[in-house]
DNA sequence: AGAACGTATTGACAATCTTCGATGCATATG
DNA sequence: CATATGCATCGAAGATTGTCAATACGTTCT
């Protein structure tokens, strides 16, 4: 159960010095950093707006329509593309020239469910 | 509904010309944002881990407790309260020398909602 | 084969973020 | 008052990220 700050600043006062007391914890150091990847994958208004568009128009969606909506340049939106590719999010297929972006959604609701369950564990 | 990746080549190769689409979408250019800024402040593992230390230890955690447990120096875990305050997700309150840092509950649930919806919307 | 097109990659630059030594400030203690 | 302590801020350095012009690559169409 958790002391009052009263009670701490008085074992303090005591001579009981600082930073002695060892703090509770629910994550560990891998799972910080696995949940930091997750959401970094995420922060990033042009990257949300991509997963947007690609869950909102599943199978139809190539770069250039992308191109059309975000206020990027190509190489700047491959290059997110790239990074959502990287992290799994999403894939592509290519047909002729065009290269047909979708969205991974088992692989978005296990990353949703880890950031979840994370936010949970802080309330 | 979404059209089939042949019907859309067909389209094209017809000469209906690439990005006339008008693509649906979820969310608008500020929402977007917002959910960007939203992830951003929890986006880093320090900051995650201070988080989870103050959900933790309610009511009795100073900054030299940090100092304890994070592998940053003592300037840098000030430089990422700071954010945190900033981003209204925790508060501290001063008795005499130490500064009590404590978590926003209300705050960090609206948070999480934001993100929660937000990615199930991209579900 | 050659031209046109959509997309990916490269390379350079700018912006932002992270970190920490040095320093300042306020409070407490002798 | 002088000193010590905990924390915040400043300023600089380094690392990372975001952006885009130029270019390369693969495909389609003449």
């Amino acid at each position: 159960m958790a002391k009052t700050i009263e009670l701490h600043v008085e074992e303090r006062k005591r001579g009981t010095r600082c930073c002695e007391s060892l703090l509770k914890l629910q994550f560990d150091v891998e799972e910080a950093r696995q949940l930091s990847t997750d959401l970094q994958a995420l922060a990033h208004p042009v990257r949300l707006r991509i997963l947007d568009i690609l869950a909102s128009n599943e199978g139809v969606v190539c770069v250039c329509d992308l191109q059309e909506t975000l206020p990027v340049k190509q190489p700047t939106i491959s290059h997110h593309l790239k990074l959502l590719r990287d992290a799994g999010l999403i894939d592509c297929e290519r047909q002729g020239l065009w290269a047909y972006y979708f969205i991974r959604r088992d692989v978005l609701r296990e990353l949703g469910t880890r950031v979840t369950q994370g936010l949970k564990a802080l309330m």
